[in-house]
RNA sequence: GGAGGGGUGGCUGAGUGGCCGAAAGCACCGGUCUUGAAAACCGGCGACGGGCGACCGUCCGUGGGUUCAAAUCCCACCCCCUCCGCCA
């Protein structure tokens, strides 16, 4: 949620901000409620006053020894007209208040100055490149391929839509291990090299866990709710869960920063994605992710991002995978963020970068919408804190990365030497 | 699932109808003292919203209700704890 007096003081700045993601804000209707606001509230809040006052002299009364049914009718006909009015003009501003949060609610965070103009991924801008591609002295197979192919465990697609319908896989053997493996190597590089603590979270949360971090409520529809009679969704990402370990809380100075690496399945109905990355385990409605989230003192959040991305990097550079880092455009930044790194793999069937990381410093946009503040000590005052975070990384798509980079011209995978002392020294899938 | 106890400020915890946004302690901030620190003493110190300000409003788990007046009484719900049962 945006600041709603920056966007009183700045409103004109702010809407252009905005409209460089695409994102009409209306300042005219915006400043018309917030003055139907202002009014409601003054109004219904100096009735409130009124009556507070008139009841406080009954109990003077009382106490100075008048019998309370005569103190009670010397102020009964200020609250009778007072209560004519109140009940109607305290109603009337809750509502108007509702109604601007409601309005707030909806608007996307606002991309910083250094975030390019563009319109949509196309227009992302290309940060820096790492490793180089490999050269293979054979046609080289997409992961589909490869992982159905595996003699001693694989990817098998047709199994899966037996239980679930598309977009689902089941994994056996040798590559299930690896897959493990991938999650195990990731979380233990981010906690003793990155600084992180691990945690573990639900994978159910309610609808203000949601609401805090910016998924509703506009986003429903890319979510799974579950059936029942408590009202829970499928995490999308462990941003959510994780995040949200400090909504309505106030943490000390010396706590800071938070940071928090986390491994959950995530969950997404991809609607409005049919027909992209059907093949393969690309796009899933379930998959691994290993997340980093951070929580720090405002004026550290942008050097964090650079952190927090290089630590997601990291990973790829110990799995010698080549990448490039790429600004998303104004056009391409998702709702809360303020500004976003993208990492993506090098893919050598696609001959192009796949996303494997999306890395966001959202200032204090969620932790305005989920209250969660640390206490300055050179104010002695709670202040909202600055959240950010980051996958590192998604492992089904570092999988997909592993099969097509490391595939042997027999078939078989050369697994990772970072990733052999996870795989009990395995060096190879798929050999017999 | 059964029985009981409880949700109050950053923390602990008092408060059973008006003088309570709320005692006291801790923590924190400022000061006195001290070479410095500690201790002691003095003062300050909840959050949110509105107003240039004096101030005003809201908030004692959540939502209703009773009352001129609710942290306090009533109802519903949520959550936590203890014991019993069941269970991966």
């Amino acid at each position: 949620m945006l600041d709603i007096r920056a966007l009183r003081q700045a409103g004109e700045e702010i809407t252009a901000q905005l409209a460089r993601r695409g994102f009409a804000f209306d300042l005219d209707a915006f400043r018309a409620l917030d003055a139907q606001r202002k009014q409601a509230d003054v109004q219904s809040q100096d009735l409130q006053a009124r009556r507070k006052a008139a009841s406080k002299e009954i109990g003077k009364l009382v106490q100075s020894g008048m019998d309370v049914d005569e103190a009670k009718a010397k102020v009964a006909a200020i609250l009778d007209e007072i209560d004519a009015q109140l009940e109607s003009e305290v109603a009337r501003a809750e509502g108007i208040n509702s109604q601007l949060h409601e309005l707030l609610l909806g608007v996307p965070n606002a991309p910083q100055d250094d975030v390019p103009d563009g319109k949509s991924e196309d227009d992302n801008v290309e940060v820096r490149r790492w490793g180089t591609p490999r050269k293979f002295d054979f046609e080289p197979r997409d992961h589909v391929d490869v992982g159905e192919s595996l003699t001693d465990g694989k990817i098998d697609f047709e199994r899966a839509s037996k239980l679930s319908g598309a977009r689902f896989a089941v994994m056996s053997g040798t590559l299930a291990r690896l897959h493990r493996a991938l999650v195990d190597f990731m979380l233990d590089m981010h906690t003793t090299q990155h600084g992180y603590q691990e945690v573990y979270v639900p994978f159910l949360v309610g609808p203000e866990a949601l609401r805090g971090t910016g998924q509703l409520p506009k986003f429903e529809q890319d979510l799974f709710k579950i059936e029942g009679e408590r009202e829970l969704y499928l995490i999308p990402t462990a941003e959510v869960p994780v995040t949200n370990l400090v909504a309505g809380e106030i943490i000390e100075a010396d706590a800071m920063p938070l940071k928090f690496a986390c491994h959950t399945p995530c969950f997404r109905s991809e609607a409005g994605s049919h027909g992209r990355d059907t093949r393969g385990m690309i796009r899933q409605h379930q998959f691994e992710k290993v997340e980093v989230v951070q929580m720090v003192r405002p004026e550290n959040s942008h050097q964090a991002l650079e952190d927090l991305t290089g630590h997601a990097e990291a990973v790829l550079q110990a799995l010698g995978l080549p990448y490039r880092v790429v600004i998303l455009c104004t056009g391409d930044i998702g709702f809360s963020s303020s500004k976003t790194y993208d990492i993506e793999v090098w893919l050598p069937t696609q001959n192009t970068f796949r996303e494997i990381s999306s890395c966001s410093n959202f200032l204090d946009y969620q932790a305005r919408r989920m209250q969660a503040r640390w206490r300055n000590p050179e104010t002695g005052k709670p202040e909202l804190l600055h959240t950010l975070n980051g996958s590192g990384l998604a492992v089904g798509r570092t999988l997909v990365a592993i099969l097509e980079n490391y595939q042997n011209a027999d078939g078989s995978v050369t697994v990772p030497e970072a990733l052999r002392p996870y795989m009990g020294g395995l060096e190879t899938l798929g050999a017999r």
